[in-house]
DNA sequence: CCATAACATCGACGTTCGTCTATTAATAGA
DNA sequence: TCTATTAATAGACGAACGTCGATGTTATGG
């Protein structure tokens, strides 16, 4: 979650999950300076979100769809049980 | 995304998905400060994330479902596109 | 082989953010 | 009414984080 808090990372992973994209086009389509993204990737990349292939001197970056999806079923559950929760008026007296 | 970042908002979160409390009992789950919790509660309030009932000198709060549903289900989009663009592998060249 | 381009790393700076203590406001119960 | 309890607020402090410039490394192409 804390990795996709940030804006930037938000947008490069919006970015990438319709393109695999390297570095220089992310700069292209975000404006941020390539030492920024570039600390951002690593931050997806560490924490498995995204990952690398390189092709020459470039570097493709593709984003792992089950990570999110993970993610998307977690709050998802999360959402029913706060579902039920309100329709059932559950709650904890004082 | 940034409000549910914070590892004891999740935690808030999670615990009043399941049933709806008062910041006595948040204390008691959590083990954190009042203060602290006050604080965090705050950020979830401002941010829409629960919603407060004021019950005598107790205040409960209730997360509101609708607003943890429509994030997993953006994040639910993001995974798919992703996983449509890893299957036909696109990928823009350099 | 040398200049250039792509990308990562390092160190520094400023801001944001989480946590704390102290305090205040409001309500319940003796 | 007086006291204890619940909760929110203000202000301060330190750590974490995002951004930056400079530098290093590797690969491409003339």
């Amino acid at each position: 979650m804390r990795v996709l808090a940030d804006p930037l990372r938000l947008q490069i992973i919006t970015l990438l999950a319709r393109e695999t994209l390297c570095t220089t086009h992310l700069v292209a389509e975000t404006g941020a300076r390539q030492t920024n993204l570039s600390n951002h990737l690593r931050v997806l990349r560490e924490a498995g979100v995204v990952e690398t292939e390189p092709c020459g001197r470039f570097t493709y970056y593709r984003l792992r769809p089950e990570v999110i999806d993970r993610l998307a079923g977690a709050l998802g559950e999360l959402a029913e049980t706060a579902r039920t929760t309100a329709e059932t008026g559950r709650k904890r007296s004082c």
